[in-house]
DNA sequence: CTTCAATGTTAACAAATTGTTAAGTGTTTT
DNA sequence: AAAACACTTAACAATTTGTTAACATTGAAG
């Protein structure tokens, strides 16, 4: 598992980087927000531990900045922030943070967060393969199988359709869809229907279905 | 109403405890899922809101405990999960969760949310699954089995239709029907024995009976 | 067995929803 | 830098659903 850390303070980082790496997790450094990006966008960590509190960008809007990078879409973001911030007005997690620890850091605390965050997320991956019929979706692998045959989708058009397998049959409302598969942004209805429609070019008409004023189902 | 709040973070357990007290509920805390498992079995709360991710045991693993324990059958389970467990709220429902609240948590969001989870529960009206005789009504699948076959019905004859049969035998005034099926639009008396119609045309004559003077009422 | 209000039926129309195409914009690949 | 691809939207088409009007039928009260 890949963490990068993003801190200003060089005591921090190497204290964090030995901790973590003691672990037995890959350690990614960088000292300001415009380098983690940068790192982010490369080695695709599996989580990035944030300062809040850095010169030029912060960590918030370098949460900000991550959160609009698709192929991070799976990467957690753990905050560490000043001791003072009640927890109800924690900027962080309407940034699009999945946890935050304060400062003074004990190295314990630290760890079992971030070894129950990452467990998390590997569990999650054991899930992550759906088979219905014939048609076998990964999501990990970013692979879709049409009777043994790879069908290549374009990312939103994945995550429409590994959504709608989630629950087969169940009928997901255009509001469901919108608020899981593009998550913060906001776009309009047509769009649904013209990736519904690019998924059933490549798929075949018949597994996804229309009811109509309700929303989208998948079904055999 | 007694609410068992089980999260790591003693500060949520404190932010939560303060706001659902106001309301008036009866709190019990648990900063972990084993914890969790003793006071529920004790108290027999009525909800217990769950955070997905603690350390040990977590909120999907204990949630699936619990509902192995008969005499929490009635208890209702919310879940706090974090952003970027996009699909958690699926492996939530799939292990027995009634609904869920993304962080960060607003109060006033959480609050109503419990309020109307408590509400639910005391009428006990909410069944997403009606089988009588060889009909079968599945809300969330959009779907009408008659003798096992699949019959399509539009948005307000399905809407109409499972009103109708969330309580088998009674008579629904057209007052009743207008108010529930259609909500806030206006619309003639024709519209419903139009509707009734098209669904005694799918169904056949013999399920939804017309009481004259009185109203409609779905039996077998 | 009339009478008449309530309900049933049909078809036409209106409204709402979804489907489709093409074009613009931004991103990634070559 | 060009080309290919992904994503979104607008415009319009097609389809389905919902409602009403008009008239027919029903059934209970007298």
């Amino acid at each position: 598992m890949k963490i990068l850390i993003v801190d200003d303070e060089k005591d921090i980082l190497e204290f964090l980087s030995y901790n973590l790496q003691k672990e037995g997790y890959e350690i990614f450094r960088a000292n300001n927000g415009n380098s983690a990006l940068k790192v982010a966008k490369k080695e695709i960590p599996d989580l990035i531990i944030l300062d809040v509190m850095m010169p030029e960008m912060d960590g918030i809007e370098t949460c900000e900045k991550i959160r609009e990078i698709e192929s991070l879409d799976s990467t957690l973001i753990l905050f560490l922030t000043a001791r003072s911030e009640e927890y109800s007005e924690l900027a962080g997690f309407s940034a699009g943070a999945d946890d935050y620890v304060t400062k003074p850091i004990k190295p314990k605390l630290l760890i079992s967060r971030v070894n129950a965050l990452l467990r998390r997320k590997g569990k999650n991956k054991y899930q992550k393969l759906i088979k219905i019929e014939h048609i076998e979706i990964d999501k990990d692998k970013h692979l879709l199988l049409y009777k043994g045959d790879s069908v290549e989708l374009a990312r939103k058009e994945f995550n429409l359709l590994y959504y709608l397998m989630t629950v087969p049959g169940k009928v997901f409302t255009r509001e469901e869809i919108i608020s899981n598969v593009w998550k913060d942004t906001f776009v309009g209805d047509r769009t649904i229907d013209v990736h519904v429609r690019k998924i059933r070019e490549k798929l075949g008409d018949q597994y996804i279905k229309t009811i109509k004023g309700v929303g989208y189902k998948f079904d055999v």
